[in-house]
Order: structure tokens, then C-alpha cells, then sequence
DNA sequence: CACAAGCAAGAGCACCGCTCTCGAAAGGCA
DNA sequence: TGCCTTTCGAGAGCGGTGCTCTTGCTTGTG
């Protein structure tokens, strides 16, 4: 099993992603297979033997981005640091990993394509990335959060374990949509003119978060 | 003066906004100069005797877009309503013209263009955006959100009159962020597997905006 | 050894942003 | 009125794009 031609194949496929990853980091998400082609030293319809579409490769390419934020995830969680701290780090995290590989947290968080819709292979590397955040917020689950159409909705998340309870959940949910959104708007520049630098502003979204949350203890 | 010269040019770069506003609701903000063109029956070339860019255009219909989202708060404030429900309303409209307007949305909050910095036009346009929440928030100003750095980088919100306080201007703004994250998550299609339809957590979202912001009396 | 499959290359199609040149129309002025 | 300058639409063209198709070479297999 794995013959030559497999791992040939692999090996082709491994440098075109890194291809194309280089790219994107450098010239943004309007990635050209052309450009791509021409960093591995093939010509561009060569590239289509390995991905039937350009949209394909920025497919693979957002599963691999999922990965990479939920091993910066795992790498800065520390379970031994008290809630509001823990969830604070985890924050910090993600707007580093933001700032670092802004264009592929684009990828991942920004505009979605024209057409495109998220692919299911992409489903649960996305939640990997939530996991990290949905099990510090177990830690204190929040009561009256939401309603019992919402509690309904997220029962499924309690079942497979990976929350307490639905209403914390949704807290859980609704404060990471904060986190994007924060990030979202300081990568745009939206912040240029009012908190700037953003930290500050950051670090007092965090306490907020860290409250609203329950993590703080008590 | 306004001479027929000066007004038949207004009407044709009018006519271009328009036809590059239906393009972009149709196709997304991948907008080609070239339909803009054809739906307006010029040629292409003579569309850059208007806008000298496809960057310049895009900046345009920014601007645009961020007046008829001002329009639409101002139409939907409601300055009779308890805070808390007048911040839900302001909220409300916010996601339904998101949902609306999708593209002009993502084209104002979603991924900067590569090489994109918003130009200094559109920063007057996107303040009064903010100054609809920041108005609201202003009745009943936060405590103690952020420390003195926080607040020196507001001071000058307080002091042109759109808060009330430096940390109750903080608090709006990155409630505002919550706001645009939660629309961009659902947009991006990030709820489908979990908050799905995503009304119930956005209605607990502007409970405990509410909350947290204090404008619920007391 | 012969055959079939896999693959890179190249040409080509329709589209893109943008530039340049040209001719026609339009307004100002003597 | 007649000229002259400015404005503007059209068209051709450049280098780029995603993607397809054909052509041959290579490579592993029966």
C-alpha cells in the first residue's frame, strides 16, 4: 500500500497547499492559481490535477487554517489558571493568531466567497477551534441565557459533552461572536480613529467577558 | 453655475453607482468594471472617465452604503423606548439590513480588499453609524470599563459630544463589536450546526448587552 | 514487453483591470 | 458665425485570470 505514486502524489499536493498559503499570506485571499503554479514550478493546469478548482484549494486550504488556530488554541490553554484568566488567554490568543495570519483568518472568519457556502469537511475543524472556548465557560454555567427555543437548539453541544449546560453554551457562543467581531473590526480598521492601539479596549472586553461569564468565581 | 456639463456628469456617475450596487447585490463584491459597464451601456473604458479606479468606485458605494445603514438606525430609533429595548431595536435593525443587504454589509464590515485602507471619506460615514449606539448608550453611562489608558483614547468621543463617558463610550463600542461579529458569524453561515436560526441567541445577545450596559434602569 | 494509467505541458477560450488613441460632440469666446 | 479647447464615448490592446482540452511522455503493472 502507498505506493510511489501515492505518496508522489501527497507530496505534490503538501507543497502546493504550502504554495498556496504563501501566497494568500502575502498577497491576500484573491490567491491566483497561476501565481500558485508558478511557486511550485508547474503550470497552472498541472495544479488542477490535484485540486479541481481554485475553490477547492481554498477549501483545504481553510480546514488546514482551522487546525493551525486550534493548535495555537491547545498550545496557550493552561486548565490550572482560574476562569476569568483561562478565558482571557484564550482570547489573547486568538486575536495574536489573528494579527499574525491576518489574511487567514479571513480565510476562515472574513467574507465568504461569492456562491460559496462552508463545505462540510470544514464543520468540525470549526469546532474544534469553539471547543477550546465552550469548555472554559463549563466551568461556570451561566443560568437564564436564552430561552427554551435557544436551550433546544444547543442541547445537541451538552449531549456530545462538549458543554455544561445549553444556556452556558449560548452565553459561550455569543461572547466568542464578540471576540470575531472585535478582531474583524480591528483588522478592517474600523478602530483606527477611537481605540487605537486596541488592546486597552481589548483587555476591558475580556473582564466584561470574564464577568458576564461567571469565570471570575462566586 | 451647475452648468448642463457639470450635471449630466453627476447623473452618469449616479447611474454607475446604481448599476455597481445591483451588481454587487446580484455577484457579490467581486464587482467587475466591465458588468458595471454593460449594465449601464457604456464601454468599459468610458467608466474610468468617472472613477479612475475599481478601488475608487468601491469607495464610493463604502460610503453609500454606510449612509443608507445610518438612515436606516435613524429611521428605526426611537428615542421614547426604555434603553434597553431602544439598543435591541438599533440592533435589530442592524441585522435585518445585514440580511438584507448582504453584500453592502460585507462590503463595509467583511474582509478589506488586499492592499485596502479605508480612505479618510469613509470615516465620517462610519461615525455616525456608531454615534446612533453611542447616543443610546449615553443615558445611562457605564463604570469602570477599561482603565485610564481606555479612557484617554475616548476623551475625545465625550468631548465632541457623542458619549457621555469615556468608559460608557468603551463599553458601546465593544458591544457594537458583538454586534457586528454575531451578524458576520451568521452570514459566514458559523451558526448552522449549533444557533440555528440564529434569532434566540441573537435576542439573549441584546438582553445581556442590555445588562451589561446598564440601560435597563436602576 | 505491451498496455493502461497518470501526469506535465501548452494552446486556447472568455473574462478581468486598465491604458491609450481617436473622432465626435459640446461649450466658451471673439 | 467660426474657431478652439475641453469633454467624453468607443475601440483596440496589454498582461493577467480561471479553467478546459489535447498531446505526448513517463511510470507502474499484467
Amino acid at each position: 500500500m502507498a505506493g510511489v505514486r501515492e505518496q508522489n502524489r501527497a507530496e505534490t499536493t503538501a507543497r502546493i497547499l504550502a504554495a498556496a498559503r504563501a501566497e494568500v499570506a502575502e498577497h491576500g485571499a484573491d490567491m491566483s492559481m497561476r501565481a500558485v503554479a508558478r511557486r511550485v514550478g508547474l503550470v497552472s493546469s498541472a495544479v488542477y490535477r490535484y485540486f479541481p478548482t481554485r475553490e477547492a484549494l481554498l477549501t483545504a486550504m481553510v480546514v488546514e487554517s482551522y487546525g493551525r488556530l486550534d493548535r495555537a488554541l491547545a498550545s496557550a490553554d493552561d486548565a490550572d489558571l482560574p476562569g476569568g484568566e483561562r478565558w482571557a488567554v484564550l482570547g489573547r490568543a486568538t486575536r495574536a493568531w489573528a494579527k499574525d495570519r491576518t489574511h487567514e483568518f479571513q480565510l476562515i472568519y472574513g467574507t465568504p466567497l461569492p456562491g460559496y457556502a462552508a463545505p462540510p469537511e470544514t464543520v468540525p475543524a470549526a469546532a474544534a477551534v469553539a471547543s477550546h472556548f465552550l469548555r472554559v465557560g463549563a466551568g461556570s454555567p451561566v443560568e437564564g441565557f436564552g430561552g427554551v427555543t435557544l436551550e433546544g437548539q444547543l442541547a445537541g453541544l451538552v449531549d456530545e459533552g462538549l458543554a455544561a449546560s445549553a444556556s452556558g453554551a449560548a452565553a459561550v457562543l455569543a461572547e466568542l461572536a464578540a471576540l470575531v467581531g472585535f478582531v474583524t473590526l480591528e483588522l478592517g480598521g474600523h478602530l483606527v480613529g477611537t481605540a487605537d492601539p486596541a488592546e486597552p479596549l481589548f483587555e476591558a472586553l475580556l473582564a466584561r467577558q470574564a464577568r458576564t461569564l461567571g469565570l471570575d468565581g462566586g
